[in-house]
DNA sequence: AGAGTGAACTTACTCCCAGTAAGTTACTCG
DNA sequence: CGAGTAACTTACTGGGAGTAAGTTCACTCT
């Protein structure tokens, strides 16, 4: 009764060795979660590694990092959030239709995973080291989408002007990520579509303008 | 000769104690140095206290905290950054001037003060904590200051949209700023005067457009 | 002048956390 | 079974944020 049998146990045969792959993805959902919910700040290897119910090193051998672990993080859900607003502008009738869809698209689904949404947010903590980089290269396909569909809206037979186009595709991205946070701590006040039609209509005028 | 008499430093009346107004410029001071050379993580609190030849403590007594000296610092640049570009716009002939004016000096002031740049950059590092809304109110400043120039655009004879113009307001304070961090990784490529075309011909048709 | 008072300042810690060295346990394949 | 290797742990170091408790100076007020 009152032994430590392991034989007991064997009720609820608790793998305790998984293979590798298995128990990144273990640690990367829980950093994931913990991350998005206590900060990059606020978060301790020891807390993930108690989470997954592995020892620090482990999470170490596997990661590199506190900050490996969370560009793991980021690179997931920034591709998760790439999808879904491609997803969006692939799906569109034309090219007005596209922007205004990409733009909701992008707001829904920070609302919907608020907890990656945390994660994002956070992404300005490693502002220095190799992550930082890393970091910025995550970000950087989303500029790129923007940018092609920039490219897409003008006119085939002038010489465009790529600076003008990163410029453009830049200041989009950067509007949407402020109008997130800026949400957030609102109350997610103006919904999705009303932030969609208003920077629809600030920048399409604007597009055409760029033509000549 | 070999003494250590302290007859000897009174050729150099090195002033120990300093009144608390002096001390805490002068903690600033260095804050805002090495702050801005090795970003938020890479300083440390003895490194500050070092630099102005005083201990740690006396810098908590003062500051309170690493948030709190990093928070002083930030207000302080986010001012001068926020004077740079209101005088700029308020010496403006007439709205596209002043919009367009006020592009060029947000880029040039940060061209000019790389290191008060980095520590703006390194405002993220507060997400959590009280120090993270200081941080907010800090940059509410300046939304207001677009948000008033976009509203001194639109008809008086119209009922104004405010939720529109607190949107667009901060869709131009995220666009300048990701502009901005994206320059300097750039190699600072794009000319202050080409971004600040570039943006007034973007957004300056869609601020016609939503008048309607 | 000398005692009293408060502000400026220091020494010497604690605690927490990222990261690591070195070893141990369990699974697999001959 | 034994050898080899991948999964995993215990037990530590180092460094930096923050603090408790005391010390020294400068300035008043008799």
């Amino acid at each position: 009764m009152t032994s430590t049998t392991p034989a007991a146990d064997s009720a609820v045969p608790v793998k305790r060795r998984r293979d590798r792959a298995a128990r990144e993805r273990e640690m990367l959902d829980a950093a994931e979660r913990i991350f998005g919910e206590r900060g990059y700040q606020g978060t301790s290897m020891d807390e993930i590694a108690a989470a997954v119910g592995v020892s620090k090193p482990l999470v170490y051998q596997y990661y590199g990092s506190k900050d490996g672990l969370f560009l793991a993080c980021l690179s997931r859900l920034r591709a998760q959030l790439l999808d879904a607003v491609s997803d969006a502008v692939l799906g569109a009738s034309d090219p007005e239709d596209a922007m205004y869809s990409g733009f909701v698209a992008w707001f829904t689904f920070l609302d919907e995973h608020p907890r990656a949404w945390s994660v994002i947010v956070d992404e300005g903590m490693l502002s220095a080291g190799p992550a930082a980089q890393a970091a910025d290269e995550v970000r950087a396909d989303f500029v790129e989408l923007i940018a092609t569909m920039v490219r897409l809206n003008l006119p085939a037979d002038r010489a465009i002007d790529e600076e003008q186009i990163q410029i453009v595709a830049q200041s989009i991205s950067g509007a949407t990520e402020r109008l997130a946070i800026w949400r957030t701590q609102n109350g997610g006040s103006p919904t999705p579509e009303k932030l969609a039609t208003t920077l629809q209509e600030l920048l399409w005028r604007g597009l055409d303008a760029l033509r000549g």
